[in-house]
DNA sequence: TTTAACTCCTTTGTATACGAACAATACAGG
DNA sequence: CCTGTATTGTTCGTATACAAAGGAGTTAAA
């Protein structure tokens, strides 16, 4: 995980934000390969637990993302058993998602490494840096 | 391209700074269109410009890439005319590549747009905090 | 009420990403 | 000189990502 940028650095914010990104991703990857989930399965189960019963399309627009990209995720976690699709009675296109039991289970302890991961990644950081870090990055997101 | 975080964002800097990258990564990439180049395919350029002749490994060095991933890429980049793979002489296993006639025409344009794209990233920044921001984020990635 | 427009989810196609296994090659020690 | 080890680039398998198109279902407008 030694990622090491070379002496001199591309002058590229996009490169540093891609390789940072790399590294938190690829750190967290690590710690969840114990409970045999992937980053983006984490994402979804925490959103889960935070709003249970969302659509996929609710989830895209929660959680940024494509709905192609969440139509592949939602389907390998259907399978695997992490999430349950209950088709809406109402309206035949939708399908309401939530956590299985055995998401549930494990609720505390999948909870607990996000938080670590957090602490780990930003262990640098004073606490005032931290929030203004993390205001920089949501300014960022919400420009334009 | 005009991305709204809900109002209760996760609180989780994996996830901010995954937006962050989504959003610069997505901009890059329109931008680039008109050049029929991807985000990676310009990262790729820009490097070799800077040190003609690297082979893959090296460059894999010089931008934390998997060697898996650079092959790809690489391999896309020769076939569609933006890069030449010259057999090493000395080392049979070796490729220097070098960019084509066609890339290196494009070159300052090329450079051009990639300044563009980090103005507008940072255009809500002042110096003082862009250099701030670029050092925490040099921090994060040679941390550990 | 019938059709046009819209929404939801899936599928297809392309491009990253990366671990793991591989074949070809190079090199070091004996 | 020869064999064990290391390195390079490729291939395979899996998981994101997203644009675009498609099929099914719903809603709104005429």
């Amino acid at each position: 995980m030694a990622q090491i940028l070379p002496d001199d650095v591309p002058d590229c914010m996009i490169f540093l934000l891609a390789k940072v990104y790399q590294k938190a991703h690829a750190s967290f990857t690590k710690q969840l390969i114990p409970y045999g989930l992937t980053n983006m399965q984490h994402l979804v189960l925490e959103s889960l637990w935070y709003k249970p019963g969302m659509t996929a399309s609710q989830m895209g627009k929660f959680l940024l993302l494509d709905k192609a990209t969440l139509s592949d995720v939602l389907d390998r976690m259907a399978k695997s058993g992490w999430v349950e699709k209950r088709p809406d009675e109402k309206d035949r296109r939708l399908f309401a998602i939530y956590t299985s039991q055995k998401a549930d289970t494990l609720k505390q302890d999948l909870i607990m490494e996000r938080r670590k991961a957090n602490e780990e990644l930003m262990k640098g950081f004073s606490p005032e840096e931290k929030i203004l870090f993390r205001r920089w990055l949501m300014d960022i997101i919400n420009t334009d």
